[in-house]
DNA sequence: ATCAAAACGGATGCTGCCTCCGTACGCATT
DNA sequence: AATGCGTACGGAGGCAGCATCCGTTTTGAT
């Protein structure tokens, strides 16, 4: 079944246990040590030699979009199930949040993303998580445009970015309590100005 | 006569030759290749060993401080003397726009700069241009408040840490429609809503 | 001219990146 | 069960940058 996998010969076994090893190690120390993490660590710890490392993941960026990708996937369908329903406006600021949360993951992961979202290197695995995380956001602007709570020239893209330089600065140790201005005036940024009415 | 200089013995010729050497060839490289630029380079680049590079400037965010510092106090005296006059709203976004630019003077800049606004090390030389910047601002939004034009919950330290996002999103090679809507997303969100009246 | 303090600078050790290639492993075949 | 082939492994090694330490040189003072 399963579209054309398996040509020729059956994968090796030690291949996914150790593509499983890497991700989950990784994810680890991104965690602990931020996205800046040493990659020889890495996989020291997973129990490999730095050539496999780099042969399952050519880049760091590839190892990273690999540990992200899974996560994305998760929080589009989560949230997609959870809100999309009742109010559209609470629903994207609720998306934002949890957008923000995200890009928070690991320290120093929104520089990457934000490398990866703009520029015009296709070739940069993160590109795509980032791609479904901005149209994903542009869904949401949509509905609450509709329902009149978002002004029309907002773009999901302009949102994606804002979201994504609350969490930088989360990242470099910034109390909650200027984030949460922060955030307040970013909304305040894109709501119609009739909202309250 | 200049306050309590020299006090035993005059500075010695060389320390002064080095030390703008270092700081020339230091903002040139950090223009050319962004605040991550070799250090070693740097020394060998400005005629030093390395040893010399690190007695004048201990870390990396030293030097950066010290390249910066000047650029800094030049911004805010000029504008203090060309703004500050006519319009507080457009000195206010004119302001921003300066010191956007000026966190972009180098790729990279922006990171090191929220270090140090941010986390309560007072030992990190670059928290002075940083807090310089932060009350020059407050200045701005505080007149523009005093006229109307800016809400009344907005907090210099505020609008600073939007400029540094900015300046942050435009590093990473982000197009500059994209810029400008945040820009405009930016400000709507700290104009007070009547202000078109 | 001489001295002592201060500054120099490069050799040095360390960490991390990434590649290359001889070796070992795992799957298929007999 | 044994053989063979191709794939994947892994660590040695070359490279770059950081940061330090200490023997040597420069500099200003006497």
């Amino acid at each position: 079944m399963s579209a054309g996998e398996q040509r020729g010969r059956k994968p090796r076994a030690d291949v996914q246990r150790n593509r499983a090893a890497l991700l989950e190690t990784a994810q680890r120390h991104f965690l602990q040590h931020g996205v800046g993490t040493s990659l020889e660590a890495v996989a020291k710890e997973a129990g490999v030699g730095p050539g496999t490392l780099y042969r399952h993941f050519p880049t760091r960026e590839a190892l990273l979009a690999a540990v992200l990708q899974t996560r994305s996937e998760e929080l589009v369908a989560r949230q997609a199930d959870i809100e999309q329903l009742d109010d559209p406006a609470e629903a994207l600021e609720q998306w934002l949040r949890a957008m923000e949360e995200y890009f928070s993951a690991f320290s120093g992961l929104p520089d990457p993303l934000m490398a990866a979202a703009r520029a015009q290197e296709p070739d940069n695995p993160l590109t795509i998580p980032c791609d479904i995380l901005i149209s994903a956001t542009d869904q949401y602007v949509r509905a609450a445009q509709l329902a009149g709570c978002v002004r029309a020239s907002v773009r999901g893209n302009d949102l994606f970015l804002a979201a994504c330089s609350v969490a930088w600065i989360k990242g470099a140790g910034t109390d909650e309590e200027s984030l949460a201005r922060l955030r307040t005036l970013i909304a305040s940024g894109y709501r119609e100005r009739d909202t309250q009415a």
